[in-house]
RNA sequence: GCACCGAUAGCUCAAUUGGAUAGAGCUUCUGACUUCGGAUCAGAAGGUUGCAGGUUCAAGUCCUGCUCGGUGCACCA
């Protein structure tokens, strides 16, 4: 491309918005200035309307701004309406009910939207730039020497799945493995590795042989339990003890148990599609452990008790005036109608330490080593109250780290059986990942076999790959993710409804589509006039200028189903479309505008899928 | 006991700063097609959003009380 048609293209671009209801929120920010010079416009917002009946955007925040203003809320709306100037893009604005403000796109806008992105000048987002972040998401954090079991999925699943939405979006992100390799589990492990090994079992599964010893050493260590034996629990903490100072024997059997545990993470990572940037696990930050104990009780935020040392409320807020509500506070709860101490513990009267030392030091490394502006944990819901009190103590240890820094903690709940109690497999025990992935194959497998029997084999099985593990995933990214839900074979992998193998199905015609079209009229898509006369054509263009607000939702709230019901929603339009308007059969240029419909839908439905990290494939 | 999370159609789940007549899918029933791969599409039926109050122009969403369920509450992570 020569200078002048660079020059060209670069005014086209900035010709045509990428975010249609971006530039009507611009423009409605500009009219309310000029008619209520000094107005609060942060909370004005254009969003795609509810319901078609009333347009395609909506504005609601008049009405709120009008009692602020002290106005009537119709008035408000109709004074703003008479400043703003969007005849380009929409239909004359309707002020409807009470005062809200309904958009309703002209054709040609959206059609002009369509045709840059078929050009490659966008795909209805724009990418953060200069406002990119940067975010360190923890997520996944297995535990050595332990198999990955179900309850691994929603960590990586959804972790994995915002890292892709976040970087698409043009932020920095790292991904770091908190892997659980220095607790006291160890200290079992080893006890059992010395004593009661059976190397032949090691050799054959060696995560199963691990999980053997961890059971039966901690049955005997478990005060709980008839087998209790308190020998065998101080020799454990005792090896334990002996790890973390050092000892070569232990560190030389704990690097053995490493290694084969990363075989099975990379397994199973390898199956998922998912990487990471850095696994640093627990065992990283044992050399700063102390030196975070010893800094929390110069400054007097922690103290000793009972042998332990940990930090309580009155060594957070000496001052009681200053101190939150004890239902606030993190560190207190009510035992027998009083107020107690709830505090965190951060040094052990063995003289151990505890994951929240831990978590302190990875703060304090993240912080030191990539200067995020935010940290995300995707951790299970049930330890809310540990990352509570985390990030507490982090703004008292270093209110600069915490004001530069935001922490949040993305909690998940958790996956039922049909009995709505947490999944577990016919003997009782928790259902390990590999097996899952496995069975999820395996059963899609069955389905492509029943689908496509002309299929070869290994075909077959690269289908039911990309089947199975999509439908797994799709099923756990679906519900919000603070809800828990009820796992099914049946329902994830079925070919109707909100599942991963309907929207691969759609993506699949309209990738046909496109692959005959240009096969019979090579390079007459690459701009052609984009026509829009149909409902199901208008339906499905509306749609598809949605896509970036979609991704900023999800990165906004840390929720990928937002992402999963935006595609579902875009194939069934596809579906409806492709039911209704003949692509290759029609004339042109309807045909060309078409197929440029189905050319982006395609992409827009790769790409979602893939942010999801479900693959797509040509043919099923 | 206290705290947190939840309770939405027969079932599984949604619902964007509080927004308009609470939406999908499954199931059931009915219909469309000599397919640009029907693994499709259309229509119907299905609700006092756990209960009772309150705030608001507007409440599934916020506040108060209650019922039921889940989770967490010092040396596991």
């Amino acid at each position: 491309m020569g200078l002048l048609g660079l020059a060209l293209a670069m005014v086209s671009a900035q010709k045509v918005n990428a975010v249609l209801h971006l530039e009507l929120e611009k423009r409605l920010h500009a009219a309310l200035l000029t008619s209520h010079p000094g107005s609060n416009i942060n909370a004005v917002r254009v969003m795609p309307a509810p319901d078609t009946k009333f347009g395609d955007y909506q504005c609601n925040a008049l009405m709120t701004l009008a009692r602020v203003l002290g106005v009537a809320p119709r008035q408000l709306a109709t004074e703003v309406v008479a400043q703003l100037n969007v005849s380009d893009l929409c239909e004359p604005v309707e002020i409807a009910g009470p005062g809200f403000l309904n958009f309703r796109l002209k054709p040609d806008a959206i059609a002009a939207v369509l045709a840059a992105a078929a050009r490659g000048e966008h795909l209805f987002f724009v990418p953060a730039g200069a406002t990119a972040r940067t975010y360190v998401v923890d997520f996944s954090s297995p535990n050595v020497a332990k198999p990955m079991h179900v309850g691994h999925i929603r960590s990586t699943g959804i972790g994995d799945s915002l890292v892709k939405v976040l970087r698409r979006l043009g932020h920095r992100v790292i991904t770091d493995n908190h892997l659980g390799d220095w607790g006291t589990q160890f200290g079992m492990l080893l006890l059992g590795w010395k004593t009661r090994l059976d190397p032949k079992a090691l050799a054959a599964d060696p995560i199963a042989e691990l999980e053997r010893l961890y059971k039966e050493v901690n049955a005997l260590c478990d005060d709980s339990k008839p087998t209790f034996d308190p020998a065998i629990r101080d020799t454990a903490k005792n090896e334990l003890v002996k790890l973390q100072a050092g000892d070569e024997e232990n560190l030389g059997i704990w690097g053995e148990m490493q290694r084969l545990s990363q075989l099975q993470f990379d397994s199973v990572y390898g199956r998922l599609g998912v990487g990471f940037d850095y696994t640093l696990g627990e065992s990283f930050y044992n050399p700063w452990l102390q030196g975070v104990v010893d800094e929390l009780v110069a400054r007097g935020l922690a103290r000793s008790s009972k042998d332990a040392v940990a930090v309580f409320a009155d060594t957070l807020w000496p001052d009681t005036a200053n101190r939150p509500a004890p239902k606030d506070n993190a560190f207190l709860v009510q035992k027998d109608g009083e107020w107690v101490d709830q505090p965190a513990l951060i040094k052990k009267s063995d003289g151990g330490f505890n994951y929240m030392t831990t978590d302190l030091a990875t703060i304090a490394h993240r912080v030191r080593e990539w200067q995020p502006d935010e940290i995300i944990y995707v951790v299970d819901d049930r330890q809310a109250a540990h990352f509570r009190q985390l990030f507490t103590i982090a703004a008292h240890w270093h209110p600069d780290w915490t004001a530069r820094t935001r922490l949040t903690h993305v909690g998940f709940g958790k996956i039922c059986g049909a009995d709505k109690k947490p999944l577990k497999t016919r003997d009782g025990n928790t259902p390990k990942l590999a097996a899952l992935l496995d069975e999820a194959e395996d059963r899609a497998l069955q389905l492509v076999t029943e689908k496509r029997p002309e299929l070869p084999e290994a075909r077959r099985k690269e289908i039911a790959r990309v089947v199975g593990l999509g439908a797994l995933k799709y099923q756990d990214l679906l519900p919000h993710r603070t809800s828990d839900y009820v796992f099914n074979w049946d329902k994830m992998l079925a070919l109707t409804g909100n599942t991963a193998p309907y929207v691969q199905y759609q993506f699949t015609r309209a990738a046909k589509v496109v692959r005959d079209g240009r096969g019979q009229d090579l390079g007459r898509i690459s701009s052609p006039k984009v026509v829009l006369a149909e409902d199901q054509e208008l339906a499905l263009a509306k749609l598809l200028l949605n896509y970036g607000h979609t991704l900023n939702r999800v990165a906004e709230d840390y929720c990928p189903n937002f992402l999963c019901n935006y595609v579902y929603e875009l194939a069934s339009a596809y579906s409806r479309f492709y039911d209704n308007c003949p692509v290759l059969k029609a004339e042109e240029p309807t045909r060309a505008s078409r197929l440029l419909l189905c050319e982006l839908t395609a992409k827009v439905l790769q790409e979602g899928l893939a942010l999801l990290g479900i693959e797509t494939i040509d043919e099923m």
